[in-house]
DNA sequence: TCAAGAACCTGAACCGCTTCAGGTCAAGCT
DNA sequence: AGCTTGACCTGAAGCGGTTCAGGTTCTTGA
């Protein structure tokens, strides 16, 4: 602890949250600039502001933006007030697919319940039971796959 | 429609929803067996068996299971009630990581909501409103990703 | 019957990472 | 000074597919 003019890779991932891995990846394809390094042993060293990046860049990975999605964010925040309509647009697009991906998963979810009762059917020997339960599995199929006509 | 004695990749891929690319991925790491071919023309041809699987596939693998998990599966399934008790027990820890998803895609949902937010009121010029919904965001961010302490 | 276009084929490259192998560097113990 | 341990480095390969290039084969309609 002689200088502290930067964090190292693993303060950063303590920060952000985000895999050392991930970070050396984003930083490769451009998606962060290139990181300062420690002169003498050439180890990243990651400025407040590029950690205050990271962590936003954490979060809009985690609901789903795309590399190329987070490209144009970033570009857009430089921009300020003047690409506010074009960052709305792009949220609004992701909380409309966030939306139908909850959906969907609620169906999953419940698939996968009637798929944990019929084994548990079989399971015991309740041979009436497990084909209730398959029964009931059709039609929520037909719902969480609909090219899935069986 | 000359023989009939099988169904093409494209009557398959109707069949069970996957992309072509899928179907050729799936046989070529062997986790369906390898597909009978037309004499003349080597084109795959499917068998009402290998649709069935294929289809039983297509939701196992929409519900979140790991090609793994599905090579898993179907060897139980092969195995029948013997292995109801693993059947079920693979279906229980997948029905709980969706319930764990739903959780965390629900404040996920909220985020983007906010963000919108954020943006829509920078874009007319509210400044107030937009520092409001700065604040909201904060906490949300804290419980989406717990590692972001800032 | 022959040419065009659709459907199919394979192998390789790409995507967004993660993992692995093999090597360098800094700090602490002996 | 030498040695170990741990953090870090790079480049390459792996994962689960998708996409693309380039080449057959099937179908169809003029």
């Amino acid at each position: 602890m002689v200088d502290k003019d930067g964090f190292t890779i693993a303060e950063a991932v303590a920060r952000c949250g985000l895999p050392e891995s991930t970070l050396r990846y984003w930083e490769r394809i451009g998606l962060v600039r290139p990181i300062e390094r420690d002169e003498s042993s050439r180890h990243r060293r990651y400025s407040h502001d590029d950690v205050a990046t990271l962590e936003t860049l954490a979060n809009l990975r985690a609901v789903g933006l795309s590399i190329e999605d987070m490209r144009t964010y970033l570009a857009g925040a430089r921009r300020g007030d003047e690409a506010a309509g074009e960052q709305r647009v792009l949220f609004e697009v992701h909380a409309r697919r966030l939306a139908d991906e909850l959906n969907a998963l609620e169906l999953r979810r419940r698939y996968l319940d009637l798929k944990v009762q019929y084994w548990s059917a079989r399971e015991v020997g309740d041979l009436d039971k497990a084909a209730d339960v398959a029964e009931e599995l059709g039609p929520l199929i037909r719902r969480i796959n609909p090219k899935d006509t069986v």
